[in-house]
DNA sequence: GCTTAGGTATTAATTATACTTATTATAGAA
DNA sequence: TTCTATAATAAGTATAATTAATACCTAAGC
């Protein structure tokens, strides 16, 4: 590791000697360590025979590799020294509506109570406001779904949410154990604001399959769909995890949808974070907390599973 | 790196022997790595007192990142040492409309002079045939405004293109020197279709400002936006770059914009392929070099400067 | 062409590091 | 307890890295 980054400053100061300086090495064991690291990889990185020394073509790549290791490596060596002392202070995260539902609200409070010295502080507004306060370093994270890192910020990918037809527990559409997107045209829709990326891209899906079914309604949350499927014969498409509860309950009823279409979600930080030293340790701790309970192998749907049938078993 | 190595498979097989025996070490000698890993980092990675060896709450941290820079720096040294013989072979490219005017085409041309061997084969398609053909590996990589990657594909940036109001050179608009958001609202405008990134973009840019222009007409690429906006008393919003001939040849004016409005592209591959060896060679130099002759800090901009002045000393 | 300044490669001696073997210590199972 | 498997430790050896001194090379000035 310490060649690599003696290699990045070499190429950097275009010098041995100022290199192996700033290392606190003499020239000769520069010159002689990137010759043995040349050797080993079988390829010529500088080219000696002009002065000041040129970078061949594989040596600048090599040396931008090396940069990028260099950092990820001192990124992980401080974050693993950093976490002995368990940390403290305040997380502020801001989340699109809908994750508060079944992923924020448990993880917070399974979080405190592993971690009292640090308090969670979520914000739950528009996505757009998610990514703002983001860019703006007014929270430390963002959850979203469809996570567009364009706009600035990294992404650290959560999960990816099934999306499932629902209804009314007597609509006519359960006598199928499967809707097909065709088969929505027979029915009356609401769903989500072209406005939000859920919303877009349920229309996407719709477009890139050829359905047309007729859309009665739009909202831009999810409890105001729950609520306009729940009376009236409208159905609606919407996370599987978001409506177990009230499946379990018996208030709303749900059918798998082919082919399948999914919600992405994703933790959004400010750039460089993802494996950078500015994400504050205790944002860190909620970040891996957040991967490890509800990451693409995480045990959240066990849990979930043992809830609902608790909450069966309750006949509630 | 060989000891990060160790310490990901000391981890991964619970045992010093095991991981030992595969890099060919002895026992004792893993230990003493793995001992001196532990003090200069200053936190203890693994718990000895148990059988079998338990992994401390760092030391699970640590091994990943281990993980990833091992295998990041395992294909930065595949890709270097694959670099001597100058690669050969097809790259193929899917694109959306508007990056083949001033970005792609100039830069293939150059490619393949400086690579013989290498043809590139382009397909401009909408942007959500290039997600796909990227995705399904049809194609090598695609070249995609506001680069969407949870669509299950990796991104490298590419640059952001500042976006300005286009017209006609006789245009009432160009009394002023630059346009607010609010101004269009006393023009008609013509812009992409919803559809399209850019289009979804430009709405929410006006949304976001409170600007209401009317909207006219919406095509699905800059040509027929460019044709529309010649002919008529309509403006529009485009990337500069692509204007910067017919302005050269005084067939359309432009003016910035404010605030700043930008269309970041970015190429799109598939999913550890950036870093990856899952990249062909011939792929991941014509990546390589867009990145260096269209990325964040090229000379690209002044090549175009170049070509203008000659375009209208030419008096084209 | 000669010379000098500023840098790099090479060499041999030294020092530090890593490895091995043998031994001791410990956890968990019988 | 006793046995077994595994890890830590100690001591000696091999290997590699470093230094200091020196030879060599390139670019630039005369």
């Amino acid at each position: 590791m310490q060649t690599l980054k003696l290699f990045a400053d070499v190429v950097k100061h275009h010098s041995f000697s100022q290199a192996a300086e700033l290392h606190g090495i003499s020239q000769s064991a520069a010159s002689q360590r990137i010759g043995q690291l040349e050797k080993k990889l079988g390829v010529t990185l500088l080219d000696r025979s002009v002065r000041p020394l040129a970078v061949t073509h594989a040596g600048a790549i090599f040396a931008r590799g090396c940069e990028s290791l260099v950092q990820e490596y001192e990124n992980l060596e401080a974050r693993v020294a950093g976490l002995t002392k368990d940390p403290e202070g305040l997380v502020r995260v801001s989340a699109i509506y809908s994750a508060g539902i079944d992923l924020l609200s448990r993880a917070r409070k399974q979080f405190i109570e592993q971690h009292k010295k640090i308090s969670v502080e979520i914000r739950y507004v528009r996505p757009e406001l998610v990514y703002q306060a983001v860019h703006d370093g007014e929270s430390d994270m963002g959850i979203v779904s469809y996570p567009e890192t364009w706009r600035k910020v990294d992404c650290i990918p959560l999960r990816d949410e099934t999306m499932v037809v629902v209804c009314n527990p007597q609509h006519p559409i359960l006598a199928s154990k499967q809707v097909d997107v065709k088969d929505l045209q027979q029915y009356e829709m609401v769903t989500f604001e072209p406005d939000l990326p859920v919303g877009r891209r349920i229309r996407e899906y719709f477009k890139s399959h050829n359905a047309k079914p007729t859309i009665i309604n739009v909202f831009d949350n999810i409890d105001t769909l729950k609520g306009a499927v729940a009376v009236t014969q409208q159905v609606t498409i919407l996370p599987d995890r978001t409506v177990m509860r009230e499946v379990a309950a018996g208030t709303l009823a749900m059918l798998p949808l082919t082919p399948r279409l999914v919600r992405p979600m994703g933790i959004i930080c400010k750039r460089r974070c993802r494996n950078g030293s500015a994400f504050p340790p205790e944002a860190q701790a909620f970040a891996d907390f957040l991967v490890a309970h509800a990451g693409p192998d995480s045990d959240f749907d066990q849990q979930i599973q043992h809830d609902n049938t608790a909450l069966m078993g309750a006949g509630i």
